[in-house]
DNA sequence: TTATCACTTGGAGTTAGCTCAAAGTCAATA
DNA sequence: TATTGACTTTGAGCTAACTCCAAGTGATAA
């Protein structure tokens, strides 16, 4: 699978991929004798699975990191555990931060369909 | 009420209002004769609101064009509307996002767990 | 065989969102 | 009166995560 293949499957562009390849986030892709990429599934697997943590605002450099302790085999596994627990620890805080952003938009939006419908004149609003 | 006492108040250094400020993000705080800020509970109040959109994730950008509108009275209600429900669209695929991520962790803390106990030995894992 | 085109590299540039530094002002205290 | 310390401004600097550019290579189509 060619760069560009791998670009629109994983809807990356090749340059992201090439700088994830570069950094360490995703192995280094097989090349052809001409020295092109040629991504096989295990590629392909971690390009899917940063892609899933990058979306969930995982940092590069803590990706990084799991990578390095996964390429060190079976001895990281308490310490690779200890990773994905912080930042699953992470997520939940950013998951409330969301839900209670949700709820007060969806507060204000209710209250301004209200106000478009005329139930409300004059609401005295508070941001 | 002084920036300093804003600032432990939110959590927000004072940097960060003084450029909320400049942006346009919440209001321009009152000044005592010497120039000095001090803050009232409506510019509170927008701080508090900012905050919350911003530990949510949204844009510093469509802050500051919510806030224009919001300065333009009644007669921009509809295109405030239009805007949250954008953010809040945006706000749900993080959700999502953040949902499946975290079942992801959940199910590889687990299989680390599994692991550890020794109840699952030579683990083919994938990323 | 020449042209095209996707690929390659290294390194510079960009954007968002702060964050810091320098130099100055003012009120209150020693 | 001198100094302390919190405030002020302007503008530069920083970090993360890309994103773009220039110059070069190699395989295939005309």
């Amino acid at each position: 699978m060619t760069i560009s293949e791998v670009s629109k499957k994983y809807d990356l562009t090749p340059d992201t991929i090439r700088y994830y390849e570069k950094e360490g986030l995703i192995p280094k892709a097989p090349r052809t004798k001409s020295g092109i990429r040629d991504f096989d599934e295990e590629t392909c697997n971690w390009i899917e699975f940063i892609k899933c943590m990058r979306n969930a605002g995982l940092e590069i450099e803590t990706l990084k990191q799991y990578v390095a302790l996964f390429k060190q085999g079976n001895k990281t596994v308490k310490q690779r555990k200890i990773l994905l627990i912080e930042q699953r620890k992470k997520l939940l805080e950013k998951q409330k931060n969301i839900n209670a952003t949700l709820e007060r938009l969806n507060y204000k939006i209710e209250k301004y369909e209200e106000i478009e419908k005329g139930k409300l004149k004059d609401f005295a609003e508070k941001p």
